[in-house]
This record gives C-alpha cells, structure tokens and sequence, in this order.
DNA sequence: CGTACGGTTGAATTGGTTCAATCGGGGTGG
DNA sequence: CCACCCCGATTGAACCAATTCAACCGTACG
C-alpha cells in the first residue's frame, strides 16, 4: 500500500497538506511481520518511525519472567515508535496479526517542516489521553466494567480507523492477551467475558467481536469517547 | 520567582538556550493558588500553559459522585497543561499544596521558535512513559509494590527537581489522596504504609516522608528509573 | 492417532473492600 | 480554659472480587 492512500486515516487528520508532504519525503518504504514478531525491541532508540498501514500491534512491559502488561494497542493508521522521536528508550512492540507499515526515516523532524514536530506533539497527546482513560479503568472499575470500556475504546479507534462494519470488527486476540490489558487471569477473563455474553451485550467467536447494545455497553462502562478526538 | 531562574532545573533540560528564548517571549507573569484550588478545569481548553515553580498539584478524573482517579502529580519543573497544546481536552488539575505557577502564553508554538514543539513533544513522550509505568503497576503489582514503586518515583522525580535531601521529601498526601493514586480505600492503604514501616523501608509523619532502605524499597517494587529521563 | 493450544468449569484461597467504631490533635467558640 | 467538633489516622470483622490450581473439552495440525 502506498503512503498516499493512507492519509485517508482519520487517525492522520492531524497532518495537514503541508505536514503530509513532510511524511512523505521521510517514507523509505513498507515492511511485512509475521504474527507474533518483535517490531521494536525494549530499550531500544530507533532511528526510524513505522506507521501501521494494517493489522494490529501491542505495546506491553515486562517483568521477570513472563508476566506482561499491555500498555497500548497499535492500529492501522497509528505510530508505533514515537517515543523514538524523544530519543526516548521503547517498550517492547510486537505484531499481534501479520501486519504492514510504511516505514518513514527517524530524522523527520529535523527544520524545513516546522508544522511536523507540532503534529507528532498532538498524538502524543491522545496517546496520553488513552493511557490516562486505561489508568481510570485500573483504578475506579471493576472487571466487567474495565472489559466493557476497552471494547468500547476499540470500537471507537477502529470505526476512526474504518475498520468496523455494523458494530462488528476483528478483535485478534486470545483471552490469554485480553487478560494481559486487563491485568486479570485469562480465567477470569474469560468468566467476565461469559457475563456480557450472557447478558446480551456482545457475541464474541472466532476472534470476531459483535456489539450487541452499544449503549447499554457504553452505559456499563461509562464511555465518553472525547478523549479519542484526533 | 522569576523563570530565569527556573530553568535550573532537570526536568526542563529539553529546552535548549534557543527555545528558553522562546519560552521568556511567551511569559505572561506568575500566579499563586491555594492548596484545594482548581488550576485547570476539566473539559476546557485553556489559552495559556502553566508551569508549576513550586508546590504540587494533581491531575485527576472523576466518575459519578466523588470516585476519583489520580492520573499524575504535577512538580516544580512540570506543565500542567500540555493538553492545551494539542487543542486537545483537560483532566481536572487542582492544587494540592499552595503552589506557584509561571504562566506562559499557549500560542508559543506559533512558527518562530521551531524547537519549542519538539522540547514539548519529548515531555508529553515523558510524561506517557510515567502514565505506562503507573499502568504496569496496576496491572501486575499488589498494592504493596505499587506504593513502593510510587514513592520511588517521586523520590526520583523530586530528586530531579532538586526537591530531596538525604532520601526525605515532603509528601503533601493525606492516605485518602494517596488511596486516590493507588486505586484502592483509604483504608487498605493505611494498612499497606504501616507495613512498609514495620519493615523498616520508610518513615512517614507529618507528610514528611524519609525512604530507609532505598535499595530494598526498589527491588520491591522493581522499579527501574530509565523511563523518567528527560 | 497423539499432542498442543485456546476456551471452559469447579473449588479453595487471598488481596482488598466495606462498614463501623475508636483515637488523637488542632481549631473554634463560649 | 474547657467543651466540642472535625478531620486524618488506625483497628477489627465480615464480606466479595479476583486468583490459583487443577481438570476437562474441542479442534486444528503434524
């Protein structure tokens, strides 16, 4: 896929024409990975910027052996490496589905496109906001709840993204990585996952979510998409 | 305080002697609050940008009726309000001591002073990596090492700000505003205090905390420092 | 045919909550 | 100066959400 087609994104709107022209100097290029491959080692500084043209990514952190915390999803028409742009070390990032970026040269956002650097500021920004709505989940709600805001989070970034057709979407994890955002056992996951099911607010087979009663699921979860705005 | 003298410190070592140009263009005075005052008003997108030059304040969401989430401790050194940068939507900021804050006028990133945007773009990536980390200590850590590793933060943080002397700081917390940031009661966190004291890893009385075993207190709560660079 | 993996279920256990009461210090008004 | 009150810290006991350990099911795959 080429850079052009992407501006289309509405994840991208905070580029204008100016700022587009920009990214599209700096594009070097696609890259495949396979499900499952590392994208962007922990600790390293890259020297590039790889935006996710399609599938999906996971950011997550890592404590002794095994035990890992998911930190942010990558959708298509979002940045994997920002923090790289902050000389900044990463957190691991890897492919959840086999998946395409356009790879764009680290150096970016050296003068000659000043409105750049202000652009990456504002995703940034709702990077924060995200993390910040996740923190809200962790803290003030419980499973079920949590689970509901995530769902209706991603709801939202993929419908951004074009990716959802009537209330529908892929969801390509496991609930072994559900439980990894959740910060919950995959058993319990699963349990609470039973409870929406039951209850009519999703159906949820082949890693194909369906969304049922938005509403009621936005009521649940206390949803308020403005933090989402681009 | 006047803001030349302010860049002495740390946490605003992203500014380079061109852009503090560019920030004392754009000063507009100082402004004082008192502890319990509102800085920042949820929902708005406020014109100017508030550095704080001495006191706490805390970002904070609020569900229906009286939950609250602490989503960040705002430091001398440290911008209340980058949101505003990026048009983007505030959280609550109240202050939490009677604090004092430079006030900067929001168009600064007006072309002019190009490297404004970056320096700002490598503290929102900063304060991002403390939001992941506040995540991980959600999703995998009892409460326990979720408050140690909390401490440990501010200690650094306030190291950074040349705010601790001999491993003690001031810690304008009552245990319920704590039990705010931790996500737990009030209650529960008096118990998780009291064990860390009877083990002997701090001293805290009269919002004076003094860290004992500093070693131990971060192999507990795992804490590595790498993500609060600036 | 066997094995591995994702999903599901049950039962015991535990980290953290909830409710309720008590303690102590600082401020205020009589 | 004392009585009162309020707030933050502390304690106890019952309770609940989520974990842990363990087993079992179905299906895809070599």
């Amino acid at each position: 896929m080429r850079l052009q087609e992407f501006f289309a994104h509405q994840a991208l709107a905070v580029f204008g024409p100016e700022e587009r022209a920009g990214l599209s100097a700096a594009f070097r290029g696609s890259h495949s990975y396979q499900r499952g491959e590392t994208i962007v080692l922990a600790g390293e500084r890259p020297p590039t910027l790889q935006l996710v043209v399609d599938g999906w990514a996971v950011r997550f952190h890592m404590l002794e052996e095994g035990l890992r915390q998911t930190t942010d999803f990558i959708l298509p028409g979002e940045f994997c490496d920002l923090a790289g742009l902050g000389e900044r070390r990463m957190d691991h990032v890897s492919a959840l589905t086999s998946l395409t970026v356009a790879t764009l040269d680290g150096s970016l956002l050296s003068p000659g496109h000043p409105g750049l650097a202000r652009a990456f500021l504002r995703l940034a920004l709702r990077e924060q906001a995200i993390l910040r709505a996740w923190l809200v989940c962790f803290g003030l709600r419980e499973k079920r709840e949590h689970l509901a805001h995530l769902i209706c989070e991603l709801h939202h970034r993929l419908h951004q993204a074009g990716l959802v057709g009537d209330h529908e979407f892929d969801l390509p994890l496991t609930q072994a990585e559900l439980a990894e955002v959740l910060g919950a056992t995959a058993v319990h996951t699963n349990r609470v996952l039973q409870g929406l099911r039951k209850d009519g607010l999703i159906e949820l087979r082949d890693q194909r979510l369906r969304i049922l009663r938005l509403p009621e699921l936005q009521e649940l979860a206390e949803f308020d998409s403005g933090y989402l705005e681009v």
